[in-house]
DNA sequence: GCGGCAAAGATAAACGTTTTACTTAAGGGT
DNA sequence: ACCCTTAAGTAAAACGTTTATCTTTGCCGC
């Protein structure tokens, strides 16, 4: 049951092995006659390409390795996802690793899909610092960073989302409702989007005279909710909570459920991101709505005219995460009150 | 700029690229000053293995295929995140594929996966009837089949959910408040693992004297909301609905929300898979836990030892998922009128 | 002092494909 | 009748590893 090869279909064809290979690429004309016969040798004896043997030849294949942090955030499973249909369109294959936030493992995984010798790579990094194995591979491979982009002017492109702009619409909308005591879940406060996004509710709140509060979650939902709830039963509650990313969506919507919080009537959230569950719900949530398949959309094109020979400057693409007004939001007390 | 090679880090080390390949492999003894010597070449020429040269050569390679129906469904994403944190584990590089439930496009992307010549291959089918590429593979590679299992008596390992047993307990469950109007809200009842979910749950009723409905929703959200609610408005409500995939569970409980339906006062819900979301709620889910991180790890170690060389004869793990009771399930009007 | 042996490396072949350069045969213009 | 071109296909080299086989060197016993 040895690997059936191209010296097989060749031999059972009748022709050479070049013929072979011609017939199947379209790059040199071979007779229909001869094509059909080897499609024929081809089908019975049941031959499948050998891709390393075919990579090692031309030094080129069709596979992008895609790094993401973790496939167990909806975020990122939505969009490897989403790269993974525009992938299968183009005729690509897709290598997925991820890193769990951990710099070595993102470092170790980096190293072994550049092993492979793929055609780009799309990588969420899951720090601010570019890994310096990336970094000495973006010169020669094509590399789109997406999302968590520590540095400006970086030599290669990136697709962003304006976390600015998010926050301050989300912490409009909830001073807007009158809401003067609020409180960010954030994840990790050090993380680039992150920052931004806080960056974005403060100023908006300065503005309009409030000093927001901030509780960092972290990334995992039971020990998020756990440190809300810890936060909540030592700080008293705001009136509004805006979260920052969908892990701590959940996490605070854990800590309302558990301490018996009523939402929006004691407290108002805004959640981040955009899914199912966020609508299929009694009180369905405001939230912003990152664009997920918009940024898989121009993260897989920039890779595509990379790919393709462009050698133009860096662009940086940034997309709007616009708010979904929904129902989690309630006029304040405050407001009621005084009216 | 040409990539470097193993002849480049053996002419930087000043030995033969023998020796650089045993320095790696550790295959034949070299002596611990060459060894440093060609650590050092490697890493200041940053060499990278090329991974097709060396599977060309070896035959083998550490990538396991793996191909699920859709990434967007948690269920599938989950998995795959599992898996591939095992594959890492053992130093395995994971191939993921997506058969978008269509059959051709499975068939495509098997073959595509088969090129790179893995030494395993993990594959949740989309439908019952296992793909002839694949049925052909099954022979010669190590196959591990998942969750959609259509036969019994394939010839390769199976891990699959009881889930008829899953049925039954949630019906059960449902029973026992009090429900005599269940309605089962099924994805695709032709599927295997739903049809037995169906039939569990008929089973438990058919033997309280009860007749359940049974509407089929898709596979997408939006939809299957949209159809559940045309049903709701049409028959008129059941008591309690059972779900039998997250997607349906998360198109109930939308179709609920849009027509103001309370759970449980007016009607009681089992979910099916238990994720974060539902328990983030003002009244929790009760749910059919669907052990995914066993499932993974099941799948994962029968695949090492076929790789390993077992030629025992293929086993059948059948894993439990328990109903995990919460409050979504109410009393039944009809028994509390009574009281 | 010499055969023999072990230790540490080197040489070269092989993996399956692609592709360049070559062969052969047939046709075409003058 | 001759040369030139074109068409269709073939032979062979190359890609970067791994590994079986060969070489060199030093060392041992006698």
């Amino acid at each position: 049951m040895a690997a059936v090869t191209i010296k097989d279909v060749a031999a059972e064809a009748g022709v050479s092995i070049a013929t072979v290979s011609n017939a199947f690429s379209g790059r040199k004309f071979v007779s229909p006659e001869v094509v059909r016969r080897v499609e024929e040798a081809a089908r019975t004896l049941g031959y499948q390409k050998n891709i390393a043997a075919s990579q090692l030849r031309t030094g080129r294949v069709k596979v992008v390795g895609v790094l993401v942090p973790s496939l167990a955030d909806t975020f990122f499973a939505a969009l490897v996802s989403d790269l993974e249909k525009l992938a299968e369109a183009d005729g690509y294959q897709v290598l997925v690793a991820t890193s769990g936030d951990d710099a070595a493992r993102e470092a170790a995984q980096l190293g072994a899909l550049l092993g492979w010798k793929p055609s780009g790579l799309i990588a969420v990094p899951c720090t601010n610092a570019i890994p310096d194995t990336l970094r000495r591979e973006m010169v020669a491979l094509p590399v789109v960073l997406v999302d968590r982009i520590g540095e400006e002017d970086l030599p290669v492109d990136t697709v962003v989302v304006d976390n600015h702009a998010a926050g301050r619409e989300a912490a409009q909308h909830v001073l807007e409702k009158g809401h003067r005591e609020i409180l960010i879940a954030a994840s990790v406060a050090g993380l680039r989007p992150i920052a931004e996004r806080i960056r974005g509710i403060t100023d908006a709140c300065l503005a309009a005279g409030v000093a927001p509060r901030i509780v960092e979650l972290g990334t995992d939902v039971e020990e998020g909710a756990a440190r809300l709830g810890a936060f909540l039963a030592r700080e008293g509650h705001p009136t509004a909570v805006i979260a920052t990313t969908n892990v701590t969506t959940l996490a605070t919507l854990t800590a309302f459920a558990q301490a018996g919080i009523d939402m929006p009537a004691d407290v108002s959230l805004v959640g981040f991101d955009d899914y199912a569950w966020m609508t299929a719900r009694r009180v369905p949530l405001s939230a912003v709505r990152q664009p997920i398949s918009d940024i898989a959309q121009s993260a897989w094109s920039c890779l595509m005219t990379r790919i393709g020979g462009s050698a133009d400057a860096a662009v940086r693409i940034v997309l709007d995460a616009p708010l979904q007004r929904r129902n989690s939001v309630g006029v304040s007390r405050r407001v009621l009150d005084t009216a």
